[in-house]
RNA sequence: GGCGCCGUAGCCAAGUGGUAAGGCAGAGGUCUGCAAAACCUCCAUUCGGCGGUUCGAAUCCGCCCGGCGCCU
């Protein structure tokens, strides 16, 4: 394998410095590529933090690995779920720990790669520890909330959770919808939960990078990406999830390029607004997701330039883990490169 | 050369004397168990240009510029 650097595996574990090396970027940024340069260059395997390629037969519309890929860097997380099925940040959170028990009892290192920073963040961040909620009650009570207007869900919330942010930030109906389902199947509001529930985990700390390029860039490669999903089998990938019986309202079902698609085969869209809209939400996917890591992330994450050609961007990926796993550095100390950079200096 | 129509944001577009709708595209943001979801905010001090009429003009008048159509 040419003369490209290989790194050892640093000490790792509960309580060690960096429990795994997380690679974090929208769509399209090139998050699989690079993973899998990585791969090749530390002993590791792959946990995708993705919540859309947890389901089994979304594939193409996902950007899923392919078999010969999974064969070369095992992976987890992938098809986890049928598309009828819900997942959340919390399972994964369980579900991620013991990926990486196992990895780690491999001597591999834990490689996390996806775009949904959730998850991400139910691992550096856990969630509060939630009680089981009577499964009947909260259908039953889903059932009348959802015949309420946001209105009244903001009314009622306003009720039972007083201390929640104001209409504004609540986030409409789904997030409203939550916090009464806690207020009244707990007796606390979800306001106490964030604040004084036990922690469900211990945090974990990582080494975070964080792919990034500039706007226009990635939607060029985004509009080409949604061509050829297109062109490679979405339309009967989806089909087929139609044939199966799944719909527009299966939970795995409602993101970008399925919704699309969709109304593609049921005659609203034609196939080239399906392509075109598809390709927005992409883009706006992207830029969401671009606001989440700005924010959301640790601020020791480091922002990696992701138009460096494939072998670069690896060695600079590689050389951040390396300054960072074994903990030599402190949180927030800058790091001295060109190829990369903490978060403070992206601004 | 003559006649007619048109010119409003990056794009589409409403508005015909009372202080610039809406949509698309774009941007910023929120985020603790639906997160590829859900939700919030922003985006023309100015209507091709210059003059004129008027208390007041994107709206009326004149000239000019640009585009389209028809006629000779």
């Amino acid at each position: 394998m040419d003369g490209t650097r290989r790194v050892a595996v640093p000490s790792v574990g509960p309580g060690g410095p960096a429990a795994f090396l997380a690679i974090v970027g929208s769509t399209g940024s090139g998050k699989t590529a690079l993973s899998l340069a990585i791969a090749k260059r530390i002993p590791g395997e792959i946990i995708s933090m993705d919540s859309r390629q947890i389901y089994k037969g979304m594939d193409v519309g996902t950007g899923k690995v392919t078999e010969e890929e999974k064969g070369a860097v095992p992976h987890h997380g992938l098809d986890l779920r049928t598309p009828d099925e819900t997942y959340s940040a919390g399972q994964f959170s369980r579900d991620a720990r013991e990926w990486m028990r196992g990895i780690r009892s491999r001597g591999r290192v834990p490689l996390l790669v996806g775009g949904t920073g959730f998850f991400l963040r139910a691992l550096t961040n856990p969630m509060f520890s939630q009680p089981p909620l009577d499964a009947d009650r909260l259908e039953n009570l889903r059932t009348f909330l959802n015949s309420l207007t946001e209105e009244d869900l903001g009314r009622y919330l306003a009720v039972l959770d007083p201390e929640r942010r104001p209409q504004a930030d609540v986030g409409g109906r789904q997030r409203s919808t939550r916090a009464i389902e806690m207020a009244l199947l707990t007796g606390r509001p979800l306001s106490w939960w964030h604040q004084e529930g036990p922690p469900s985990e211990a945090p974990l700390r990582g080494v975070i990078l964080v792919l990034d390029m500039p706007r226009d860039l990635l939607y060029e490669r985004i509009n080409r990406r949604v061509e050829e999903m297109f062109v490679g089998g979405l339309v009967d990938e989806v089909r087929g999830l139609v044939g199966k019986g799944y719909s527009a309202s299966s939970p795995g079902m409602t993101g970008a390029g399925y919704r699309e698609t969709l109304a593609f085969l049921s005659g609203d869209l034609t196939r080239d607004q399906a392509i075109e809209e598809t390709r927005r939400s992409h883009r706006r996917y992207a830029r969401r997701q671009v606001t989440w890591f700005r924010h959301q992330l640790p601020p020791d994450a480091v922002w990696l330039d992701g138009t460096l050609p494939g072998d670069r961007l690896a060695d600079s990926a590689l050389e951040a883990w390396e300054a960072l796993a074994a903990g030599e550095l402190a949180h927030n100390e800058p790091i001295r490169a060109d190829s990369f950079r903490m978060r403070d200096a992206h601004q």
